[in-house]
DNA sequence: TGAAAGCATGACTGTATAGTCACAACATCC
DNA sequence: GGATGTTGTGACTATACAGTCATGCTTTCA
């Protein structure tokens, strides 16, 4: 007690950063699991209701805990959105990083293949991470002040990053010669309209996954592609 | 005030749907600009902070009127949206429902110029009605309980449509014979992703609109066309 | 085992907001 | 120009919500 007169002055708005000691033991766990049980009741209820829409009585009524709770894990409603979409901002980021940098260092033959990389990358976080993905869709195109700031974000580094790749391919003859932010936008919107069908479960395309995908990549790949027109 | 004594148990939640006399009178004419006035004001605020974070008593005030005046013009929010969406839902209808009726009694040597003029009347639409397009692209997403309804309805009705459009374009050979769905879906993504980037002016394609238009639409008939793959 | 400190709780406060209503102002029509 | 009914007004009510805090509980660690 001493050693800390006012150990509360230098935390204006914010969470209880420091962890106590045990790594793994019983405190550890107990707030994993109510970070946890709060994250999902909150998803579930934004893909339900929307972020706006949701209050945070209805989610500590979801999550069963006591309102004071919430403001233990998360600053506001928004921080809260901000960590529930934090894996797959990362996972997001990490996939475009690293096809980024093999582009750097590819040679002409391998570049195609470094793409179906990202591709596969991406793919798998979002069967992984559906429900995040599917929030992210569905909030995506609010204004800049509506939507939590992490969602828009991730918008702007996704729609810029796929034009700079979409620019690269380009540039090294993999597709047509385009304007990139043309080609750029039509894949990445024809490919979230897919997927936010799919994931959303309305009007989806009835075929299985695997083919529904074979034929947007064909659809793609033709739309972009190099072929000559006839 | 003696020859009323109940003159109010027949209207449990309706806007006053009557009109007085005048067609053209100073009433006519002063109804009609306050219904302009708020609805400019609304859709204004809507583009800016979307549709579920704006108050009625934001609106009223951009609108300079006093809050019992909303009333007396829409039962609530999501009711001024409905009205403020009704000509795109009416013109967007329109065009699907001429498209489909020409696609019935055309040859089979016409039916192509039969969807350049919906592609060409949904345009002039979209130029026309820009900020109420953008309303629609901004909030389609969201879940059903959240939009209002005006734009939930918009968007199931043109995906619907749009695959049914694309089926009978198939059975006619006029495109690849690939899932309607996924084909659907992939244009009406790749299409809204451009008009949204371009009405919202973030990361729109820097060359003007025609030329840009022209890229979509090649890479669309490329994609979906007939064109076999070398 | 007991002191120390994070952690959980839910009642509480202040504020923001949807919708109402009695009345004033106005257009209409005779 | 006055009777009649519509339109405009803004204060008012009831409610719902975000965020706080004093209190008691649990974990930690010596």
């Amino acid at each position: 007690m001493l050693s800390s007169p006012k150990k509360r002055a230098a935390r204006p708005t914010k969470l209880p950063t420091k962890r106590p000691g045990p790594a793994g033991g019983a405190r550890d766990r107990n707030r994993q699991a109510t970070q946890q049980r709060l994250a999902a009741a909150a998803l579930a209820l934004f893909l339900e209701r929307g972020t706006a829409a949701v209050t945070i009585d209805e989610i500590v009524a979801r999550a069963g805990m006591a309102k004071g709770s919430f403001y233990r894990y998360a600053r506001d409603k928004a921080d809260l959105v901000a960590q529930i979409l934090a894996p797959v901002i990362a996972e997001t980021t990490g996939a475009l990083d690293r096809c980024e940098r093999a582009l750097q260092v590819g040679r002409q033959g391998t570049l195609a293949a470094i793409y179906l990389t990202l591709a596969r990358e991406l793919s798998v976080m979002v069967a992984q991470q559906a429900a995040c993905v599917l929030l992210y869709l569905q909030e995506a195109r609010s204004p800049a002040s509506a939507a939590p700031p992490a969602i828009q974000d991730l918008a702007d580094r996704l729609t810029s990053r796929t034009i700079a790749l979409t620019e690269i391919a380009r540039d090294h003859g993999l597709i047509r010669a385009v304007d990139p932010e043309v080609s750029a936008l039509a894949v990445l919107g024809a490919t979230e309209a897919m997927l936010f069908a799919h994931l959303r479960g309305l009007r989806a395309p009835s075929a299985t996954v695997p083919r529904v995908t074979a034929a947007l990549v064909d659809i793609v790949l033709r739309g972009i592609g190099l072929q000559p027109r006839v």
